[in-house]
DNA sequence: AATTAAAAAATTATCGATATTCTGTGCAGC
DNA sequence: GCTGCACAGAATATCGATAATTTTTTAATT
């Protein structure tokens, strides 16, 4: 009923998959891995060592690892194996300027095009995350995964109609992209800011169908997140390779 | 010298790769079989089939396909094996409009931080692209891979100083996908147009720093070939799967 | 002691064979 | 004549072993 409109890119099609493949298994674990920060930022992805770690055999493990580094989320090199994405304020620089100009776009578009069935879905997307806790635990923090994927929801859906798949999808990825800056900083960032408010401020501007101010606000969203965590990430990182020299 | 300030997206570090994998060379050969349209929109790509065509084992075929999965060249699900990406209108229009989202920003960008490294370059790209026959026959039309080449490259290193290589990556990728389009209904759209003179004047215009008239003409350039293009695709295409039922 | 060269170890890339899943066909039952 | 189920054939997904390449260690020479 709810996506007879368009394909919804939210839900990954439940219904096809009778048997999720080894693949698809080892690629979803290894992202959230990715992600989480459980494997670090430039570590270096051993084929035996992930053999062992996800019991897998080596052809859905390179099939994983080559999805991940289209996502960006590592990088992979002829001859030389592949290894977790590094970090650095230069990089989280450039990606929260790439977000600031695919999203403005993206929520422009959907609040000029998007109709009642996506007004509904935003405000049913705010009204989980605003139930949901930040963090696991009341007096300090830890990581929410279902505050993680409500949040991830809800900007998804803010701008799922913009009419484009495409920005939708580089939305997407840009988003992850910041979700692994933000959750390997994370402690950092905890509880400074309220971010309710600032989710339902946007909410309601959307809604309002008041461009500019949702817009903007969106932006200052972003900005706001990447200031504290560009604060966190050493300017050089050091790399753990060398051995010998130098 | 000339790259010396960022790293340049445009050639592929020649250095480092002493052998190309297998992955990576049945990668290009079939990125390129798949633009050109020798492999049709739609097909089927059974795995023992391509292992003939290209010669080589499961693993790496599977990867390339993997890779192309991810540039949305073809299209892959679980336990039902890959096909080559489907063409219709719709997609058409979406692509086009992206683009004009997108490489709108790029070049904004790119004429607001442009150094003259960057001028030079487009200046280098623009005149190797008007050197290059459209054709490769004088009388009629047939595909020039290097018109093609230095097609690519010129509106790359147009928007080369965007600052972004996020957005450098998107622009580089819906070039591509939109080039697929072109190439399979190029016949209907020659000789119709001075492209040359397209090129030329939006070349002209970012290096007058005329940010208004350059994006304005880009985009009018991207939607006078969809126009064409759009004609030549059938609203709907007839599947080839169907056999008994309807 | 330092630099280069060669051998050994570790790791990636690749293959061919096997297991699993899907698709189509024929046959039984209604 | 139509629907559903079981079976056979085809195709995908996966594995473990081998080949090719890079990195590290060791040794020799200046």
């Amino acid at each position: 009923m709810l996506d007879d409109k368009l394909p919804d890119l939210q839900q990954p099609d439940t219904e096809t998959r009778g048997t999720p493949s080894l693949t698809a298994s080892v690629y979803d674990r290894m992202r959230e891995d990715v992600l989480s920060g459980r494997l670090a930022p430039d570590a270096k992805l051993r084929i035996d060592m992930l053999r062992t770690r996800y019991s897998v055999g080596s052809t859905p493990l390179r099939e994983a690892l080559t999805r991940l580094a289209g996502d960006g989320l590592i990088t992979h090199e002829d001859q030389k194996g592949f290894r977790v994405a590094a970090v650095s304020r230069a990089e989280m620089r450039e990606l929260v300027l790439t977000r600031c100009w695919l999203e403005e776009i993206a929520l422009r578009e959907a609040i000029a095009r998007g109709d009642e069935s996506w007004e509904e879905r935003v405000v049913l997307a705010h009204h989980r995350l605003s139930r949901t806790p930040r963090s696991a635990k009341a007096d300090q923090f830890a990581p929410n995964d279902d505050w993680e994927h409500r949040h991830r929801a809800f900007h998804l859906t803010l701008i799922s109609a913009c009419g484009s798949r495409w920005l939708l999808q580089y939305c997407t990825q840009l988003h992850d992209q910041a979700d692994r800056y933000r959750r390997i900083a994370v402690v950092a960032s905890y509880p400074q800011r309220d971010e309710l408010a600032e989710h339902t401020r946007i909410k309601d501007a959307a809604l309002a169908r008041d461009t500019a101010a949702a817009t903007q606000m969106l932006q200052a969203h972003f900005q706001r997140t990447a200031a504290i965590i560009v604060e966190s990430i050493p300017e050089k990182l050091p790399r753990k390779t060398r051995r010998k020299a130098d």
